[in-house]
DNA sequence: TTTAATTATTGTAATTTGGACAATAATTTA
DNA sequence: TAAATTATTGTCCAAATTACAATAATTAAA
């Protein structure tokens, strides 16, 4: 929570907002994190967490500051993405957004309501609500943005825990691209994505287990300074 | 020139603009639109063309609207970049700046400084000055932006002119990614890029002229909706 | 008019990659 | 122990990529 709380008045006729979006992904579904407003406007809908920067606040600063007063997530890195500035967008004003995300697993964090949201939730991209102001819009861009990077930057083992099977690895890049691939030749496309394997395998299946694998970012840097390597999906 | 211009002081303290950054491609080289400052602050610094948002404009309109006032090009079709947002990028108060850019034909377009801008001109990427407020940043990032549309969209034809050579063709994307390619495989890549091949030839070269091409909009398109086709360098 | 110089354009052969599909391996459960 | 299920590896063929060579068209100089 802020130190202070300042009146929507006091921005003037004009404000910035910063929108937060997360991507997670469980059980074979990347999902958003939203908030339900316990406020006007749009009071008890559903929306991407969000609110105004302050006057001498940094964009990124706020970003952060914004997710963690409406969810409790904390120290996450967030990205750019796009700026939104209908004049009408916010029926209270003129409001310009900054749209910024970020992806994490799931599993890793807990979320929890507080400040103005009244509750929080992860929610499939497949199944999304009417959400507040233009956010449906802001996500779906965004969206798009995240399957882009998916295919130029390895930001997929954001998302798949830290220790994953190939297979899991495969459907989350046939989730996001609404195709399968053949399981050998997948194999194939991945073999210079610097991987340790594992000794362990997946654990409690009512199969041959599969072998766990974590992605060697180290190597990958390294690779990046090169210039021998470049991730390509 | 706007009908009214109203006092910087009015924007209250904070405040947004845009930036419209135009690349060109002249001479073998990939050039930005920078226009004098003639106006406090950075008087006669070099800058990109930029102003301040009226309150109920639409984002992409003021960078038209901008762009215009300032260089006299009419109805460009501007493309968002990023935002900027520092709380200190400028110095008269807090202003976030939202860059657009466009690409177009330098011979095509005649610019004409107005406003308040004293001068007008392309500027070299490879030499490029100390430029106003945070604007070398600006442009650098937003040159990283348009390099990575290069290899995903089809937007080289914009910056060639309508009719072009194959060698042209290849020394554009020789000069964006600085690299060499092998001609005779530089064009086995393009062989699936609709173009239409004139009857025409290179004129005034001291050797074999070169046919001329163009780019099959139409055919692109209608690719686009077949998915027939996808654009990749 | 012929020839050298220069660049455009096309071709070839070896290698690598990509896609379809088959075979084998390892595990659980009945 | 066998059936079921999924993991993992291999094979074959077509397509793309790479390096490099050959040929074609034009200008300019001899």
């Amino acid at each position: 929570m802020s130190m202070y709380r300042i009146n929507f008045n006091d921005f003037f006729t004009s404000a910035f907002s910063v929108d937060c979006i997360l991507f997670g992904y469980s059980e074979g579904e990347i999902k958003a994190l939203l908030i339900k407003r316990a406020m006007q406007p749009f009071e008890n809908l559903w929306a991407i967490p969000g609110d105004l920067i302050y006057p001498d606040e940094d964009l990124e600063q706020a970003a952060e500051r914004v997710l963690f007063e409406l969810t409790g997530l904390n120290n996450i890195k967030m990205h750019q993405s796009q700026t939104f500035g209908k004049p009408n967008r916010h029926p209270q004003g003129r409001v310009i957004t900054i749209s910024y995300f970020a992806l994490l697993r799931i599993e890793d964090f807990e979320v929890k309501a507080s400040s103005w949201a009244g509750d929080v939730q992860w929610v499939s991209l497949k199944n999304m609500p009417d959400l507040a102001f233009d956010h449906n819009h802001i996500l779906a861009s965004t969206y798009e943005m995240l399957k882009l990077k998916l295919q130029n930057e390895p930001i997929c083992f954001d998302l798949l825990p830290e220790r994953f099977t190939l297979n899991e690895f495969q459907q989350l890049y046939e989730f996001a691209f609404e195709q399968a691939f053949d399981k050998a030749n997948f194999r194939k496309k991945i073999k210079y994505i610097p991987l340790i394997a594992h000794d362990e395998k997946q654990q409690n299946v009512k199969h041959r287990p599969a072998k766990l694998f974590s992605f060697n970012r180290e190597q990958y840097l390294l690779s990046l300074e090169n210039n021998s390597y470049t991730f390509k999906m």
